[in-house]
DNA sequence: GGCTCATGCCTAATGGTACTAGGAGAACTG
DNA sequence: CAGTTCTCCTAGTACCATTAGGCATGAGCC
């Protein structure tokens, strides 16, 4: 009955990887349990329930996809600032399915506020900063975003563009030139 | 023991409105059961499985909405066509939204084949006619809406632009006036 | 070093969901 | 009307989530 270092900090991350390898469904207590070797109710000294699990991945998710993007965008303007914006997203969505999934589990309304959520919705702004939008185009603009690469990453993770041309890659470039020509034209 | 009319039909829709009651997600054999005034294993004389009535919800939902696009945008073409499509989606998640879930269900390649699903692509595909975009930048554009647009909705149904201003009903305008413009101007 | 004590992990037990096996009665079919 | 089929049932298995309660290990105090 020799203790391992289990905490709260390691399940999440062990969690994580365990939603990569089996899809954020099926992350389970009982199957993080297998995964450190330690029977069921042993996690329960640490986490409170499988719902706090989820959270706390959703969390740990949010805070690594926001440093990436943020050290994607960083020192760069514009189109660029777009382009790696966009594929920041993408690529962590295809590195780390389970862990964008988990990214899109729905907080309730404090967490969310105090989660790095808030640090998205402000890089997207600063993103936005270089197409000198007037207000409230700017926060429709933050919803586009927001919604157009969502929704690309959701559908292409479903597999939803596989085995038809053209490539994902080139509908892609092509969404992104098309998002920035947009947001160009709206300029004021 | 006297007979109920189960049958897979009822259950499906029977199921459809459970989701939307209590969510996609929380459509359950057992539940399902209850709500039919039967006992649980009842139902696998009609089900395969679990899987099965998730199938077979999502299977419908995909054909209402699909049944509804196709209303929507009847007599419809360029601008007007787009906005009628954009809406029934929109209307059908905010009217339907453990439908609009289910529906997005991933389906096996044959059985999504044999769906509902290649009508919404062949719906998309009609729009975009208004907007005579050439070969492969049509495709980009069928990919783009479905992106917008689902995730749009996904993102309104999950509470992200709940609570802050402006209103949600001004940025899917300006969404949809935006990539009417955007097409537009991609047109050969 | 010995005592205490919190803690980390355990076993045991409960209840819920998915699913299978097998039975009994109602309804259809000849 | 007899046989068959079909629908629904009870009973039982297995897995997941969760709680209660126990024991031992390791930390802190003297």
């Amino acid at each position: 009955m020799e203790k391992r270092g289990l905490t709260p900090e390691r399940l999440t991350r062990a969690g994580a990887e365990l939603a990569d390898e089996v899809g954020f469904d099926e992350v389970t207590v009982s199957a993080l349990a297998r995964r450190c070797g330690v029977k069921l109710p042993s996690l329960y000294s640490h986490l409170k329930n499988s719902q706090d699990l989820r959270v706390r991945i959703a969390l740990f998710a949010l805070e690594e996809l926001a440093d990436r993007v943020a050290d994607a965008v960083a020192g760069r303007a514009g189109r660029d600032a777009l382009a790696a914006f966009a594929d920041a997203y993408r690529d962590y969505a295809r590195e780390h399915p389970g862990r964008y999934a988990a990214a899109r589990l729905r907080l309730d309304p404090e967490t969310a506020a105090a989660s790095a959520g808030v640090r998205h919705a402000q890089m997207a702004r600063a993103i936005l900063r270089g197409y000198e939008l007037n207000d409230p185009d700017a926060t429709h603009a933050v919803r586009l975003l927001g919604s157009v690469f969502h929704g690309y990453v959701s559908l292409e993770l479903a597999g939803a563009f596989a085995h038809s041309a053209p490539d994902e890659q080139q509908s892609w470039d092509w969404i992104v030139d098309s998002l920035d020509a947009l947001l160009r034209s709206r300029s004021s």
